[in-house]
DNA sequence: CTTGACCTTCCAGTCACTGTAACCCTTATA
DNA sequence: TATAAGGGTTACAGTGACTGGAAGGTCAAG
């Protein structure tokens, strides 16, 4: 199979596909003519990063993840260790942008948002913390 | 006032007050020996660069929110249209983190977390969907 | 035989820095 | 006065995870 339709049932963009073998995530044959061709279990190899990158895991995790995936012999404790992992790092961005989110809201409402130059948002961000 | 106190004064590295400069987002003046020389003014410039940047505003909307806070002119709807703009951002990255973090969750859930191989978790990378 | 859709490689660009190398300037101390 | 520490300068490469574009090869249909 060629690299277009692996990426339609991938749902990842050629480029991508590219990309993930330029960084040896996925090693397809080529054919006589120079055309990559992806086997059955290249496609599920291409699923599952979309899937895993989807979830916010990074390359390098993809990578550890994708080796689990290979291991007949791995244990799910493994598996749920990473993922545990990353929902502590999402649990840590929403809150981030929960706290930024907060402040401009605070900043946004206090904003008369007319004609006039005085801003509130803007006294706060030079330092002022006219809040 | 040189760049390593600058740096101190804005809380920002060395290295990221002379990038700024690379991309003309600060113009400090320089003394004979090459230094560059920070003004006030400038001072005041890279803090208010260092809390923009703090609230998850890009370096364009840096720049433009930099235009306005040098604009005597300036009309605060303007500002308050850039944070609102902002903050749906936020909105929109926080739901998709929540709804990441609702999917790993069931996932780590669900998954026995033991010696064996079978881990809901790579199931559903490898788009098994056994949820 | 040509057209168009596919495929190939390689290089540059994105964003907002950060690291490194090689060098120059200033200040304090031996 | 020599020197060493701790500033400062430039220029270039690297980060992550792609994306865009150029220049060209291959294939199937009409």
């Amino acid at each position: 199979m060629n690299i277009g339709e692996a990426a339609k049932l991938s749902d990842l963009s050629v480029k991508t596909i590219r990309y993930y073998e330029d960084i040896a995530l996925v090693k397809p044959d080529r054919l006589e003519n120079g055309y990559r061709d992806y086997s059955d279990a290249d496609i599920h190899c291409l699923i599952f990063l979309q899937r895993a990158r989807g979830l916010g895991f990074s390359i390098d995790e993809c990578r550890l993840l994708l080796s689990l995936y290979e291991d007949d012999h791995r244990s799910s404790r493994d598996v749920k260790a990473i993922a545990k992992d990353k929902l502590a790092e999402i649990d840590r961005k929403i809150d981030e942008l929960q706290a930024l989110k907060n402040t401009l809201k605070t900043l946004v409402k206090n904003c008369h948002g007319d004609d006039k130059p005085d801003c509130p948002i803007i006294d706060n961000l030079s330092g002022q913390r006219t809040q």
